[in-house]
DNA sequence: GACTAAACGAGACGGTACGTCTTGTCTTTCG
DNA sequence: CGAAAGACAAGACGTACCGTCTCGTTTAGTC
């Protein structure tokens, strides 16, 4: 990326990228992962099949680049003056995002691609899940230094319930049965100070 | 299955259906579930093909069969007293079982399989997935009962918070950072009860 | 060749072959061998293009083993009695089969071949020159025994001469120009012989 | 060819040109006519390639071109007083000349195109075989006046069995076991006069 | 003890997609 | 403004597996 320097030669044509991975998403989205595959792209773009290797190692890179190319839309993490109304704006834009079949079958495919290629799975792992967690880390951060951080659970935990309860729901397809009421619960749960809660829940 | 009644002809043999299993597992050790196919299979398990698709769709089926020959070992919800500690026992459980880099190896094959192919998610869902969310359920259930339980969150929600962490982090490869302090976290986390908790932490 | 012994497992298909074989013909007269590649050949044939690469090296040999099945047809070296009818004989039949349009576009295929990959040069030397000449040096073989065959030129030489003609024709599309006297000029040159002749033809 | 005239913009570079043809021509020697290609031509000459397809149709006029550069030095058909001296002088260059693996790689280049390309085909007999012929037509029409020409073969056949020995020889890598006496019978073979033979050979 | 029927190993087969290679054209930048 | 560098569409290459289909052999019942 970037190398396009000044180099002598013909440059790489923006059109072509464009046509590529919009046949890709189209592709996707009609035929699922499993059905995607590099000579329909080309076909559907009316490229060859070279121009799609020259710039991405396979198929999932390509979706990965799709995602990158929107992916400041997804990242809500601005002040918004409290830990409790930032992270409820950080799962809200989150949980919206993941209701969306093409953006979860983007998603689905990305995931899919790394559990069978280790390659991928790093290019994954640094150039799409690292970024998500850093924007739900620096709503954290933040916390921590307003001192509205509840010493528990610890972030690295908060990240992975998060992230996990989105991607355990989009991979497997089980949905939402608390009508809507997820982001709030998430939320208390993870607002709460357990350090100021009494005894557990006397009997009567 | 199980249809092998008393029909005329030569048994199904347990010893291929074995050795099949073995060599699958033995490769997906190897090599992953990306450079799992059936014709290695065959050739390590010293089978014809056919005999392989004569018992299962394909490579995850497999997978799926021999998870569930062993399954019983998984599933810890004997009552043990109180939700605190029967919820404590099964995630030890199974937070020690995604340490284990067999069987984590499986679980990435068959979720990627099912991210691949539709006809697998089904039976995927309710071969393997439907079985875990039962075994916690009954936890939660059983803590119901009891009174245990708090109000929040859901029950649906604990399930999507505890499997999802799981599978996240053996698809993702992300590690725990807690120092195995993750369950104890987890407890403390889903065993408060947030109608007994006094306001937010005050500033001293 | 001739490997098929009684190996376990599905025998080769013999329809298929002959398949393959006729639309590699087909299209060799459509398109010429220029023309002609595996992916067309073996949709014409319906057949995989694994199914021909598992049987030749590729589509010139596909041609070298075509030619074989009909060679028998091509030789006629029984003993007519004399040296010149013999060679008037095997002449006949060899340029009369150069005339044939497709027989002439798998000689010139196979050439082709030959200049590109020295691996198929070796194949069809062995495999389809080698017997032309042996058939032509056995008419001379008899000649010799009757002793018919004149000291010059050397038995090498008439074989060079002889298939150096027809093959110079096939290949550069130049066409005879004596009104069908080849055949006959060529005898009388090669059936004389030199020790009788007398002197140069002196100028009156 | 020569069209450069006094056209408007740059003149051809015959330096570039020149570079190309003996890139073209060593890489030929290299790898032969199959792993012969435009790109590494370009490659090695530091041209691109629009270069080579501005000035020729394919890697086949490449050499045919490079063929005639040189090609004035091979035809050797001055007067030498006679047709039998002649006729030797030219075998000799010839045979000579077809001894050469470079010479030999080139012409095996040209006829492997002229089998695979209609359009190289004409091209080629135009270009390169005609100008042979005619050489070796002008020894025979020279032989005639002088009344030096033998009543058989007829000129044409006489041309068809020289080049076509020579072709033949030097497409299937056959060798002359004559040990070099190949000229010398040729001679006589072409200069006897079948007019003038006795009948044939008495049985002692 | 022969007969029947399914399981099994082996491997041919029709397919599909792969990732690479080469062709001939086109676009950009440099000298 | 010609030539280098190299992107591009096109399409064949030879390979890898898929899932199905013969083959001949082995193993259980059933007559």
């Amino acid at each position: 990326m970037m190398l396009d320097a000044d180099r002598p030669g013909r440059k790489r044509s923006g059109v072509r990228r464009q046509a590529i991975i919009e046949a890709a998403l189209s592709l996707l989205a009609e035929r699922g992962y499993g059905g995607l595959n590099i000579e329909a792209i080309a076909a559907r773009a009316r490229s060859g099949k070279q121009t799609i290797y020259r710039w991405w190692p396979g198929k999932a890179d390509l979706l990965l680049e799709a995602t990158l190319d929107t992916a400041e839309l997804w990242v809500p993490t601005a002040d918004t003056g409290s830990y409790v109304s930032d992270l409820r704006r950080f799962l809200q834009t989150t949980f919206a995002l993941s209701q969306d079949r093409r953006v979860v079958e983007v998603l689905r495919g990305m995931m899919a691609e790394s559990l069978l290629d280790v390659g991928f799975a790093e290019r994954f792992r640094e150039g799409f899940l690292r970024h998500r967690r850093a924007a739900l880390r620096s709503v954290l951060d933040r916390a921590r230094e307003r001192g509205d951080l509840p010493s528990e659970p610890s972030p690295t935990l908060v990240l992975d319930l998060v992230f996990g309860l989105v991607w355990y729901r989009a991979l497997t397809g089980i949905q939402d049965e608390d009508g809507g009421g997820t982001v709030e619960q998430m939320v208390r749960l993870l607002t709460r100070d357990p350090a100021l809660e009494g005894s557990k829940r006397p009997r009567p």
